[in-house]
DNA sequence: CAGCTGTCTTGACGTCTGTCTAAGCAGAGA
DNA sequence: TCTCTGCTTAGACAGACGTCAAGACAGCTG
């Protein structure tokens, strides 16, 4: 497969700026749902969330396919899909390093995500 | 019972508190990602991640069906199945009035949701 | 009551998804 | 070079999903 070429209509999944109001400020426009929805699908299933989890909160922000796979009833192929379906939502990035693979989780995303989600559009109570 | 130590096993959706820490914080337990993966799962589709953004950005916090249908080049039983799919994940709340069926968002597993996903919970440890 | 409108349910059909086994590719080491 | 380990790809299959057409149900209006 080519690299995938930046299907982006309104958002930058590459960004790490936060791309959208909140979902219950204002109506989501189709592009945008048609961008974003692949990345919930992504975190839609229990073994990815999981991995997305462990992905992203791994010491020095990456993880090793080799310390992902004993942590599931699951054979390598299918974590390797669904390490690929992280990957093609834009999630996680796959960096080989010598025999092994390492996933990082790309906080861009993940920040337009929960910023799309979010209730109070302006926390602006004292932190 | 205040939650204590074993708070991440059973995850009630109805509350209105955040109940989980950021995914990149700490690794979510596999019957966490079991219970949240559907609501993800639910967000996952271009037409539903509009409808929800439809009733949770509509006047009053309710949209009727009447009102959502239209907005989509879909059959109606299809609108209808995509708001049962959103009800069953704990998104929205369904009230027969009249006629008319209203929608209404259940703020809570948003909020929940957005915690899980948010990259910048603070910075500041705390311990 | 009868008729009409609005919504949901059922059943069906084609496609997509999650999982496996088997095979292929990339590096490291002898 | 040959071999071993780690990861991905290819192919297959059962089950779930998205969609529609047809019918059923609830409520309003004569």
């Amino acid at each position: 497969m080519s690299k995938q070429q930046a299907p982006l209509l309104l958002v930058d999944l590459n960004a790490d700026a936060p791309c959208c109001p909140p979902l219950a400020q204002r109506r989501v426009p189709a592009e945008t749902a048609a961008v974003l929805a692949p990345a919930f699908k992504a975190l839609g299933d229990p073994v990815r969330l999981q991995l997305m989890s462990m992905i992203a909160s791994a010491e020095g922000g990456e993880a090793c396919v080799c310390d992902l796979t004993p942590a599931f009833d699951l054979t390598g192929p299918t974590i390797s899909h669904h390490l690929k379906t992280l990957r093609e939502a834009g999630l996680v990035d796959a960096e080989r390093r010598g025999t092994w693979v390492y996933y990082r989780a790309r906080p861009g995303i993940l920040r337009q995500l929960a910023g799309l989600l979010s209730v109070e559009p302006a926390p602006s109570s004292q932190a």
